[in-house]
DNA sequence: TTACAAACGTATCTTATGTTACATATAAAA
DNA sequence: TTTTATATGTAACATAAGATACGTTTGTAA
């Protein structure tokens, strides 16, 4: 590997765990909009992202798609770590919504350090601890909210992920992810920016206030 | 405690830990229709289910209501046992389905139990692993299903865990576990007896096939 | 510059779901 | 038996969201 190991990890992590991921964990750089993973597929290893962002959608039968959260530095994907452990093929799909850093620790690893690192047992913990709350935010929207209210959230969301107020996608790629249609997105879109909270340009939409 | 563990956890955990959960565990019997635990409780231990169900709920801040899914027998309530370790207060309400026996376990020993055993360890993942595959589906049938086909859904799991295929439940409580008003359900129930999938009764629901 | 494809706007219609209102049925209590 | 509360049936209407169709805009490449 050739890249230090980022502030977050080192600060929680024990120095012997700190080496120990350091020669073992693979170092990779995706581009955005790559697929990391598919359901279905086999998960051998785990990421911890390093910089930029993943997107978690969910897939059902008929390829209707639905994005849960996202992943960010610091961030661990909790349902790939379960998958290791269970030795399940993966149950989501994970798409790079930036440029992205990780580390990819191989399953052996995982389990040994389980046993042999407190830190590691924390940080296992506390990465499911916060996907289950992200999954609970996740079902809150969906039950209990409007599509011009979930489109808001979601476009506040991404410019948080992306640092920009600027979002550049287009009505049809934010009609996937909230699983309607483009037609549905436009109408709604109209009607937030008749509304001030955004401005709509081609290719790209302004958010007003995060 | 006056209780013998049950052969669910006597199989999974250590001769050691079984010791000291009969020592350390208050067994609690839970009559039908009981609220264990609501949204901003602080939860100061962790239930294991000897016997009967809970049902687990999200409240929104309107007081809308959605049932997420069923623990049984075996089950622990991860929600709770992620509270617990985050120190944090109850993000959901549990209601007891039928009739439940359970053990609680102190917060302290769960965090002691962590380092010094394995089974425990394993217990703790499984438990983190079953809940968010049962989160994940709670997500499919809200965001891919129509009202009809998780209202089919909803009667057969509720069967399931009952272990009949009469329900004794009402349209108005059906409607607050699937977030909808009672009208709707009546008008779907009606159309669900119509193909002969149900045969609709005074206070109870005869299940064709599960 | 023209041609083309992708992105976007919008009208029209359909359907699922939610709302209101009221009638009827049934069990339990007086 | 009569009364009462609860549960259920159903019509009529409102609204959110999905589907279809087609026109317009805009960037890019020939």
């Amino acid at each position: 590997m050739n890249q230090s190991i980022h502030p977050t990890y080192a600060s929680i992590f024990e120095k012997d765990l700190i080496e120990e991921i350091e020669q073992t964990a693979v170092f990779k750089q995706i581009p955005q909009d790559t697929t990391l993973i598919n359901i279905g597929d086999y998960v051998k290893s785990m990421p911890l992202l390093l910089s930029g962002a993943i997107k978690v959608l969910r897939v059902d039968d008929k390829g209707d798609e639905l994005l849960m959260y996202f992943l960010e530095t610091g961030d661990t994907c909790a349902m790939t770590m379960s998958c290791c452990l269970g030795h399940t093929k993966s149950e989501i799909k994970a798409v790079a919504e930036l440029d992205t850093e990780l580390l990819m620790i191989p399953v052996q690893k995982m389990e040994e350090w389980t046993a042999k690192y407190k830190s590691w047992r924390n940080f296992v913990f506390e990465s499911y601890h916060n996907r289950l709350q992200e999954l609970l935010h996740t079902v809150d929207t969906i039950a209990f909210l409007n599509m011009d209210e979930r489109l808001l959230k979601y476009l506040k969301e991404k410019a948080k992920v992306s640092g920009d107020t600027i979002l550049h996608t287009t009505h049809q790629e934010i009609a996937y992810d909230l699983n309607t249609s483009r037609v549905v997105i436009s109408r709604l879109l109209k009607k937030l920016e008749t509304l001030k909270k955004i401005e709509l340009r081609r290719n790209s939409i302004k958010i007003q206030a995060i």
